[in-house]
DNA sequence: ATGGCAATTAGAATATAATTCTAGAATAAG
DNA sequence: CTTATTCTAGAATTATATTCTAATTGCCAT
């Protein structure tokens, strides 16, 4: 563990601390994270790490909320695209694919600390995913094969995203030598028919 | 947290602390699990469950994999049901689904744990992993449609489980008042939609 | 500039939880 | 009955999270 350059007080000490988080998570898994590792690697002191975050579950909800809105960029951008549902869909599957794989770090976290911290989900993270289930929502009604089922925007998330989270694990904790890109097409075929029939 | 009957010694500790490692998962969620409470409530003695397990991960891994076994014959039978592709895969979804909803204690320890545990899971889970994986393979020969899918299990696995797994989540954990079961046609119909074709 | 004020930082002190250790009790084998 | 082995107890130790008090810094009004 090296002790990052004491960085003279004040230069953003939650970035710093952020991406040692990440770090930290990244290198040894998320429950192996140790406050002092997070203190060596960003170079800030525990007072100043508590003041900015409260406890360590805060590290991470912070950690979180930025991976989210991170991503969600993608998700909005990706059914912007195209000019079909199906197409929207497609580049809904293979965008979210190709952003793990451009981002296993951040993916492997995001996909770990869900299930922590989600219940326990902040103000901040409950608006980020109701603006994105309205946005899908209203993505839904564009087309006249999805118009129906605009009432059911959870099952239309776990038809197209569940698979691709189920099929991405193993291969993110090093289970699975093989490239999830292997199953691009794939998925997004199966999460066409599954939403538009074949 | 009331103390356990201390129970005459040697009655299945085993047992004891399993059943009691769950309720506390249940109650708290799994990361607030002490060793501490583990011990009140099941009456075990520090000592002894460190004998037994190693440490407390031992003592989740072992759930994990009681869990696992527990599930791992109601996937095998569903599949032995009907007698057809489409009928093995419905029966595949519903089944599991019926678990959970049956289960959802054990649902949400696995669906919790497996991120955690699948990384370092010992020889034990592995094998079963490997058993189901065989059995599937086999399955997927049977039926002409499914043949040529017999070389990628885990992308089957994915389509089958993975739309389950998303949409369950947030109902274990309490953040969805509706029942996971209303979805539960359209989600049979989505996996055979995607690996069966319209 | 400069005194005051809030935000930030530092790290020692404390609290909480995991793990180890030593000794003793139960059980099984011979 | 004796001995070896497994199992149980709980105190002692270690590791880790969190709190606390006292500096220090940056900023702003004067």
């Amino acid at each position: 563990m090296n002790e990052a350059s004491p960085a003279r007080p004040g230069a953003g000490a939650r970035e710093r601390v952020l991406a040692a988080a990440l770090a930290c998570a990244t290198e040894s898994g998320m429950d192996a994270v140790t406050i002092d590792a997070i203190r060596a690697r960003s170079g800030v002191s525990v007072g100043s790490l508590y003041h900015h975050f409260g406890d360590k579950q805060g590290v991470f909800a912070a950690l979180f909320v930025a991976g989210v809105e991170h991503f969600g960029e993608i998700a909005m951008a990706a059914m912007a695209k195209g000019d079909s549902a199906e197409a929207g869909l497609r580049a809904l599957v293979e965008d979210y694919l190709d952003w793990i794989v451009a981002h296993p770090d951040w993916a492997r976290f995001l996909l770990a600390a869900r299930p922590r911290l989600e219940s326990a989900a902040g103000p901040v993270l409950r608006d980020a995913n109701g603006r994105y289930f309205t946005a899908l929502r209203d993505w839904l009604k564009r087309w006249p094969e999805t118009r129906h089922l605009a009432g059911r925007p959870a099952l239309v998330l776990a038809l197209v995203f569940g698979p691709v989270d189920y099929l991405v694990r193993p291969w993110l904790d090093g289970l699975m030598p093989a490239s999830p890109l292997e199953h691009r097409d794939a998925l997004a075929d199966g999460a066409v028919r599954a939403l538009l029939g074949g």
